[in-house]
DNA sequence: CTACACAGTTCAATCGATTGAACCAATGCG
DNA sequence: CGCATTGGTTCAATCGATTGAACTGTGTAG
């Protein structure tokens, strides 16, 4: 920052006022071609470098924008970082990150530096418990009004753009696919915290299988971190029951993936011995061993429309918040199969 | 941003002035207690929400810090991303952040534009083919006397401080731990592009060959992309060889995995038929099926130095450019074994 | 020849926070 | 009682870009 050039030292440079060059700068037509290539060249061979702090003060607005995530380590999220990082550099806008950590205090703390940062929209994988308040409660006032779109995760009457994937949908088609092949004994296998993702799947979970006339007991639905080590630990636990189950229905890829660390060591071959599916397909959902059963949440899209939406937001498009949601795509690959020995009997 | 109440807001409010309120919300003691309270309540009860861009605009410097990766995609940057996010919210810092793509244009922007927004510093992990002209160049000439920390990927003669990971040490652990358990055949798949990594660890891995007396041949080396696919497709292409290698090494856990999803489809056993190992130990490496053997990278050592020795240079540190070179670790799980059937006879 | 349009450029105020210097009142000290 | 000290606050300049209004000179129409 040490004294760099500014536009006063063009100006001064170029016999020219500060005026005519912040105009030639952003190729404004008031300034003849002649001076604005002048004034072009002198900032080039100056090593100019526009003071964002200056224009943002005056124009109370940075080009910023921000986002704000809470799961690095599952590559699912970072899919959304990727898709939305492609469309934000398109528009030119730098992006502000966070990685919440499911932690409200980070989250609401970023909301208050991004307002300081003048960014001029955000978009928001809300941590698992958010809820209206924690996005437009007093403490966050500076959000009405303020361009912003919820992804993957829904909030209740939020006022907010959402764009989240039909978790319903992805279960309905995993769960017909298994009772389909003739799984009668499943299991599931929760994740996901206090989010709408985790209630939204577990309740299409459950709504399948009373529509099949199965019996949901404490047998039936478990809870955990959406972890490979959990996936690994409720398979050694469902193994252990008296009856267990010829299905396994994880939250998502990465729960499933432990199932099938865990039916690798017992000699269980997923897909024959055991059914197993997943949720989200990542990239790595094609080439575990076996490859995996998931449903596709189209990460692409959601984050692309995310981008679109907070783009017009931002260009100042006024219009009663809206709630996409995104059918994702049954993948079937290996780990499901029509249930072992006599699946169908035992029921 | 439309109209948001500033220190004036808050100093009308008051009964004082502006500098009064300046230095109240800082916390300074030249102010008394009692006003300094009854400031930062009215600060409080207004909303008040700080302008970085009047702050930035006078002091200089804004307060961030860029962060710029290139493959989100793969697990292993988003360990650094994660471990240095950390490092960066204790010390009150905001991060803006760039996916390059292996994409020079778009680094070579990032850096203009996080210089455009006063970022006190930048961790970059150089996209490959990085060399020292386009960080210390005409075009950039902001960076030089810039806090700039490079991580993971060395570049040659850059004046900048550098935390990378001991490749030479790291295949050096995996060659010789495959070599005493009596491997003589090795395939070498290599990725990571033009990087300091690809070079280092390939030439460690021929150190090796020739430190044991084994030939490399054209059948011994092979590059690719880091990519599941890319293992996957380089173990058929090894399959079909006159005599396959016992014992695949593979730039990456990535390319490891491709290559046991295909080992899967043929039914070879990795760890009894064949041996493979990755390189990084990303946290999925202990839940393939099976388990792989890897060299773990300290992803969080290197993060956060990085993030100290950045820190450091932001508060003025002087001291001239450092290379801390990180040890990993060998960690040996069940994708390696003695080589099956003869592989010391047929040498 | 005057008035007028217009292209090209300059003027000057402005955004909101920071900070060294100046100011003021009350207290302490000799 | 007068002078210095100091704690508390205000003054005023400053950071660098933006922008509506004002200005200047040239060309054109009447």
């Amino acid at each position: 920052m040490a004294n760099r050039p500014t536009l006063k030292t063009i100006a001064d440079r170029v016999g020219v006022t500060v005026s005519a060059v912040s105009l030639a700068l952003r190729d404004d037509p008031r300034i003849s071609r002649a001076t604005r290539e002048r004034i072009q060249q002198a900032a080039e061979t100056l090593g100019y470098v526009y003071n964002r702090h200056a224009a943002g003060l005056r124009r109370g607005d940075s080009g910023t924008v921000a986002v704000c995530l809470n799961d690095l380590s599952n590559p699912f999220f970072t899919e959304f970082l990727g898709h939305m990082e492609a469309r934000f550099r398109e528009a030119d806008r730098m992006m502000l990150f966070c990685h919440a950590h499911e932690t409200p205090s980070i989250q609401a703390r970023f909301i208050r530096q991004m307002a300081e940062h003048g960014a001029a929209g955000l978009i928001l994988v809300p941590v698992a418990g958010t809820t209206r308040e924690d996005l437009d409660g007093p403490q966050v006032r500076h959000l009405r009004d303020f361009p912003l779109v919820l992804i993957s995760r829904d909030v209740d009457d939020t006022g907010f753009d959402r764009v989240i994937n039909d978790d319903e949908m992805g279960i309905r088609l995993l769960f017909d696919h298994l009772y389909a092949a003739g799984h009668r004994r499943f299991a599931w296998l929760g994740g996901g915290g206090d989010t709408s993702t985790a209630r939204d799947r577990e309740r299409s979970f459950r709504q399948r299988m009373d529509a099949a006339g199965l019996p949901v007991t404490t047998e039936t639905i478990h809870h955990g971190p959406t972890s490979l080590a959990f996936g690994d630990a409720m398979l050694e636990r469902l193994l252990a029951l008296p009856t267990p189950p010829t299905a396994i229905v994880c939250f998502s890829d990465i729960i499933a993936f432990g199932v099938l660390a865990a039916c690798y060591r017992h000699g269980l071959r997923p897909g024959i011995d055991i059914s197993v599916t997943g949720f989200d397909d990542m990239g790595a959902a094609a080439y575990s061993a076996p490859a995996l059963t998931s449903v596709r949440v189209r990460t692409d899209l959601i984050g692309q429309r995310a981008s679109e939406l907070l783009l017009a937001r931002m260009a100042g498009e006024r219009h009663p918040p809206v709630r996409e949601v995104v059918p994702p795509e049954l993948v079937v690959r290996n780990t499901t199969g029509p249930p072992a020995h006599g699946g169908l009997v035992q029921r």
